[in-house]
RNA sequence: GGGCAGGUACCGAAGCGGUCAAACGGGGCAGACUGUAAAUCUGCUGGGGUAUCCCUUCGGAGGUUCGAAUCCUUCCCUGCCCA
């Protein structure tokens, strides 16, 4: 039922950043291998923010990996955790969610995740179900095995604390939390992205004190977004969503700086390992041009995604739009409600919904950025005549047919 | 409980009675250039308006003043030290 055990190692340690205890690891592959059990992989799931970019695929992909071994998914939802707000990562205390928020994210987060997940090998579990019931001594309890000390190393908390940023209490409660999931469901591994470390960490100390056989940790990289500074995450803007059209996520690729092209090209799409050395070898001798580079790395992404068909649409399109400066394929068409078909254009860019603001529209007209009909508008008391459709082009990628109703 | 220091635009951070829609940096947007929505350079970055004009904003609520982000009162929030 499942191939050799070393087989199976060396899937795992590829593209992970971390893989340990290997020797535990390793015996509990050969384990599950002789009593034909599979292991229970546990991946936390975070519903207060339900949208998946390619930054969690590095971790699906890798749990992916583990069904197609044959071993068990488990994917926990933490709508229970999500009321204390995880602090990883965060210099902020996190605002809390109501229970039934993050049932609801939780569908929507199983329903992206499954783009990446098989549906055989998988389940799915709230941790409400057990945190819930937990007693206000039964916390005490799980708090009592850990120390401030400990908890204190872990770098966010340490951070906060000395530059004098408030750290919460119930926030020291996250990790253990999590820990309890492991307890829970007895994850025999749990995945995470390097930041998770700590956290994952905690929980096989926590399985040892509750006396389970502490799981292995397999960390992924974590992916920086497309500004290539922090990471990738929906509050930055920076992200490229699962549900991104081919046309955003062929571009959003395309938006990476250079030396990102690698790590999206490894981790977003986990290639043939010969492939990935040959890539990067070729790009670092000049052989593969970096605008190719990214080309190929979008179009895998897309049709991962999508399929190769679309990846090689949204290519086309792109080469169009940004190479050729010509109008995309696809443009919507507004119909806007005025008395005169003759108006102010600053007003119509914001009724149309392109501009947030009149000022701003001015100000984006004065700066050389808006055309009708493909000529450029430099005059911010200019009108335009809406009973034919017209061509506008607002900023580098807003394209907008407008006639009156 | 006591003492001290703070809360400023998307974020960080100046300003400490008028010249403040508020320096500076980051971010964002635009233009030029290009190999791309890379890099670099330049400009813009509260709202309305023809306007050297008006409106909204500096934790909340009041007050002093011709005039407040700047002074006073009070409330809320945060950090530090002491207990």
């Amino acid at each position: 039922m499942f191939p050799p055990v070393q087989e199976q190692m060396d899937i795992i340690k590829s593209y992970a950043s971390e893989v340990f205890p290997e020797d535990e690891l390793f015996a509990k592959l050969e384990k599950s291998y002789k009593n034909n059990v599979p292991l229970k992989v546990k991946l936390g799931c975070d519903p207060s923010k339900p949208d998946l970019h390619i930054g969690h695929s590095v971790v699906l992909r890798k749990l992916r990996q583990f069904q197609d071994l044959g071993h068990k998914a488990i994917l926990i939802v933490g709508d229970f955790t999500a009321m204390i707000g995880d602090p990883s990562g965060r210099s902020k205390t996190r605002p809390a969610l109501s229970l039934e928020e993050t049932r609801l994210n939780g569908q929507t987060y199983l329903e992206q995740a499954t783009k990446i997940l098989s549906s055989n090998n998988l389940e799915v579990r709230f941790n409400s179900e057990w945190l819930s019931k937990m007693t206000f001594s039964d916390v005490i309890k799980l708090a009592s095995k850990y120390t401030v000390a400990q908890i204190l190393e872990r770098d966010d908390f340490s951070l906060r604390f000395k530059n004098n940023i408030p750290i919460s209490i119930h926030e020291f409660l996250y990790p253990l939390a999590q820990a309890m999931d492991s307890v829970a469901i007895e994850a025999d591994v749990e995945l995470g992205g390097t930041d998770q470390k700590f956290n994952l960490i905690v929980g096989r100390e926590i399985q040892k004190a509750y006396g389970i056989e502490p799981q292995c940790i397999v960390l992924m990289p974590i992916l920086e977004g497309t500004d290539g500074k922090e990471k990738m995450s929906k509050s930055l803007g920076n992200y490229i969503a699962l549900t991104d059209s081919p046309r955003d996520m062929f571009g959003k690729v395309m938006s990476i700086p250079d030396e990102l092209i690698v790590k999206y090209f490894k981790y977003a799409t986990f290639p043939k390992l010969e492939d990935a050395s040959k890539f990067e070898s070729e790009l670092e001798s000049g052989k593969l041009h970096p605008r190719d580079a990214k080309i190929e790395t979008a179009k895998r992404i897309v049709s991962l995604y999508y399929s190769t068909e679309e990846a090689e649409k949204a290519h086309q399109e792109f080469e169009k739009v940004f190479s050729k400066k010509e109008a995309p394929d696809e443009i919507d068409t507004v119909k806007v409600n005025f008395e005169d078909s003759v108006q102010p254009l600053v007003e119509v860019l914001v009724s149309v919904g392109l501009a947030p603001s009149k000022k701003e529209a001015r100000r984006l007209i004065e700066q050389g950025g808006v055309y009708v009909d493909g000529n450029r508008i430099s005059d911010i008391y200019a009108t335009i005549d809406l009973t034919t459709k017209r061509l506008i082009k607002y900023g580098k990628r807003k394209f907008l047919y407008v006639q009156k109703d």
